[in-house]
DNA sequence: TCATTAAAGTTAT
DNA sequence: ATAACTTTAATGA
């Protein structure tokens, strides 16, 4: 959790909800709002010219989306699109600013925040570099069961389906399909009833 | 080798 | 029902 709840409510952060498939903010809009999430998912995402999408990250439960943006007069980069229902607080970035300025603590919370997300771009954009697609699809397997403490073999459960897996490597599905079925042969995943487990 | 296209089956809404 | 996802196969860069 980024922020307490208590902490927004007494500031007077409001709550909303949002559908599947909705955009808190698009590709463009100006920041004006810290968004955190209580429950639900979402993706921060683009779109290519062809129409190709590329997931930049998936949020979840207590974490915030486009804070970054926050602090700087820039307009988002990318699309923050709800993948499942979610309950959002919303603060207006003058609120959050001051809410900043009176809690050193707080400073150090969205830091250590931050640099979570810039860990995550650094690995991801390290394994996307990489021109195997076995070692893209592995390196984003291994960041998401690194936050789960059994390291056994096939104790991890990717809760991502195959077309995301795709868009967060920016391989195509088919070629992702056809990697995770190699690695099953090679017993490095076990698929069961469609779900990887690695 | 991987992306793309097409086609068909499966699951989720 | 209809859209989204999964899978296989053929073809091309």
């Amino acid at each position: 959790m980024v922020i307490k709840e208590e902490i927004l409510h007494s500031v007077g952060a409001s709550i909303k909800h949002y559908r599947t498939s909705e955009f808190i903010f698009q590709e463009g809009d100006l920041p004006n709002y810290y968004y955190q999430i209580i429950k639900g998912d979402v993706k921060l995402n683009n779109y290519n010219e062809d129409g190709k999408e590329f997931i930049q990250n998936i949020l979840s439960e207590g974490q915030s989306c486009g804070e970054s943006l926050l602090f700087i007069e820039k307009p988002y980069p990318m699309n923050a699109e709800v993948l499942k229902p979610c309950t959002i607080f919303k603060l207006h970035k003058d609120t959050f600013f001051q809410l900043l300025n009176s809690s050193s603590k707080l400073c150090l919370k969205i830091s250590n925040f931050l640099a979570q997300r810039l860990y995550y771009k650094f690995i991801m954009m390290q394994n996307i570099s990489n021109q195997n697609p076995a070692v893209r699809l592995t390196g984003l397997m291994d960041y998401l069961k690194s936050f789960q403490n059994d390291e056994r073999l096939y104790s991890f459960m990717i809760p991502l389906t195959r077309q995301q897996m795709a868009s967060l490597t920016g391989l195509c599905v088919e070629t992702t399909i056809r990697i995770i079925k190699v690695m099953e042969r090679n017993k490095v995943v076990r698929i069961k009833n469609r779900k990887i487990l690695y």
